[in-house]
DNA sequence: AATTTTTGCGCAATCGATTGTGCCAGCGCT
DNA sequence: AGCGCTGGCACAATCGATTGCGCAAAAATT
């Protein structure tokens, strides 16, 4: 068989098959039962379609539904397995209801965010998904004019539905877990806990610093604004910000509590100029899961957002055509540091 | 200002601006000069555009010209530090470039890859990057007959340019260093290398096990067969493979080369049962770079494929219009063990 | 046998952008 | 005055699929 000098279209399946387009077109879209097209006209049609090697031309098929199939979600980076684990789910969901997912970055930048957002508005997208947007209400504008529906998974809007992690309660449970069976408090201000990174303006992390807050006064009396250092998400920023405390405290504090998987990347970065035994007692907390990470060398407890359930949950409000600003809470799971450590106060 | 009942489209913007169709698909297709459109014709259409909100209906555009501006790259899976620094590299060369990318992961499912080439193709992507395919030919194939153009990355074919990672010398390098001041030879079993996970039929695989192979040979002087254990790339397979081998070894190897890092999160997942004393003085190697498996509490070599170098070769030949089959091989940076642990041997 | 209903399918408009072609006015030139 | 040339724009066809509508033949009904 040579390959023919384009790709075959209905009217080739047509002339092929002795139909008229439009019967092809019903026969191989599904619709032939409700345009009355004899199951045996469907089947010889789909014959010569196959034979043919036809495919659905899904651009003359968009322009005129006026949707495109595609259903896009854009996440901050791919490279951190809180997103990547987003993104599969989602994958998962899309091709489950025949859509193709189109998921892509936008580096924490704004200006990229509202360019993939018209993007995808010009390639007709039938819905999107936006994970950690940082200006949720603009991108909601720019939706609503153009009539894409959209649900932000992750952080919040005020002016879509929101499916995001029950960050309170998360938080609570961390920073219980990494203070349990801790010794009497003291003065020396490295044994106190230390949050680091995010965003204040965030609703992530403004929640989890509630949430640690809530129990580092519950278990020390007070909580210093010097103890809640939010440098943003960048690794870079986090190494700077982790050395510059470790500096102050002339050592590293017993307690860290790490918001995001980026910024214990740069906690990372920092830790390898120290000797391992600057760190042997201390315990680390990090909001977000790595199946790495959680592998260390000194105690990691961290909580693992339910991607899944968050990415179920938006696409049940999808199936129920539910655009109407809603909060939805999901409880995230606190994962325990592997048994492979000995417990840090044993 | 209120928002209109639908987008607009070329023709509302020609009834504002006075100006016919086809002009205003002109001005606002850059083709202005090229058509002879006055420039104050074309300004005061981009005009009316901007503020009618109007953006290019892509799939009529699409249409017309019978290519989407979309570029497709079909990755393994998103749940992985290399191929999200591919596709992180994918997507800011196709932004570069005026195009939009759409990455989507196969789950290692052949029949899953060849409905995201239909897809791709039935979308009139441009340009195909595949990554880790099982089947370049059948894929090829595919995309030939349907005249797409695509491009094999870390895995090659043989019917399309593939840009690879140079495997054997990385994995010489690796194995090197994993090896490096080594105790002379004994009999003991557990103290020769092993080499976990991959597909022998593969070519990353075949090569590693050469490059593996060989300094291994030069080292100890042989290699029994069951040194090389290829389970495939699931974590699960790795994780009972790797207990298996403890478990006829009466412990772990000195050396263990993990054979890509979903390998590495199975063998890890064994780890968990093990008292730390088991591993303390092993050597672990892996082919791909995760920087939170950087860090582990034993020494981990890692190889890092340069992500970067393979995708922007891979636009090379996209820019020179180059689709006839080649090999680009591009050298892996070795990545040593972190400075936070002590020599193995020291 | 006449009429109504159902079955099976084709015609032609439509989605929104691009592009080959044609038309007209104005200009310079002889 | 007559001619050619060019700038500036509009007309209409086109890409490939979907769909409202219509029509003829077959089947069912009276």
């Amino acid at each position: 068989m040579t390959t023919p000098n384009r790709k075959p279209t209905i009217f080739d399946i047509a002339r092929l098959s002795g139909a008229s387009p439009s019967t092809v077109s019903a026969a191989l879209s599904g619709a032939g039962k409700a345009r009355r097209i004899s199951e045996a006209t469907v089947q010889m049609i789909q014959r010569v379609a196959s034979e043919q090697g036809y495919s659905t031309n899904m651009q003359a098929r968009g322009l005129r539904l006026a949707r495109s199939g595609l259903v896009g979600m854009i996440i901050p980076e791919h490279d951190n397995r809180f997103f990547t684990s987003l993104s599969q789910s989602f994958e998962g969901h899309a091709r489950d209801r025949g859509l193709v997912p189109v998921i892509t970055s936008s580096l924490r930048d704004r200006q990229e965010e509202v360019r993939l957002v018209e993007t995808l508005i010009a390639y007709a997208a039938d819905f999107l998904f936006l994970a950690g947007t940082t200006d949720p209400d603009a991108i909601s504008a720019l939706c609503d004019a153009a009539r894409l529906k959209h649900i932000f998974v992750d952080l919040p809007g005020r002016r879509a539905p929101s499916v995001i992690s029950d960050n309170y309660s998360g938080s609570v449970a961390l920073t219980r877990a990494m203070l349990a069976g801790m010794p009497p408090p003291t003065d020396d201000p490295r044994f106190v806990p230390y949050f680091l990174g995010g965003t204040e303006t965030d609703h992530a992390t403004s929640r989890r610093i509630e949430g640690f807050r809530d129990v580092v006064i519950q278990h020390f009396g007070s909580l210093k604004p010097e103890q809640v250092i939010t440098c943003g998400y960048s690794p870079r920023s986090a190494m700077q910000e982790v050395a510059a405390l470790i500096d102050r405290l002339g050592g590293m504090p017993r307690w860290l509590y790490v918001n995001s998987l980026t910024v214990f990347e740069g906690v990372l970065g920092h830790f390898v100029h120290l000797a391992p035994v600057q760190f042997a007692q201390s315990v680390i907390g990090c909001y977000d899961y790595d199946p790495f990470a959680a592998y260390l060398q000194f105690p990691v407890h961290m909580v693992r957002q339910d991607s899944h359930t968050l990415i179920a949950r938006a696409f049940d409000l999808v199936a129920a055509d539910q655009f109407d600003p809603v909060l939805i809470e999901v409880p995230p799971d606190l994962i325990p540091p592997r048994t492979i450590y000995k417990a840090p106060f044993g």
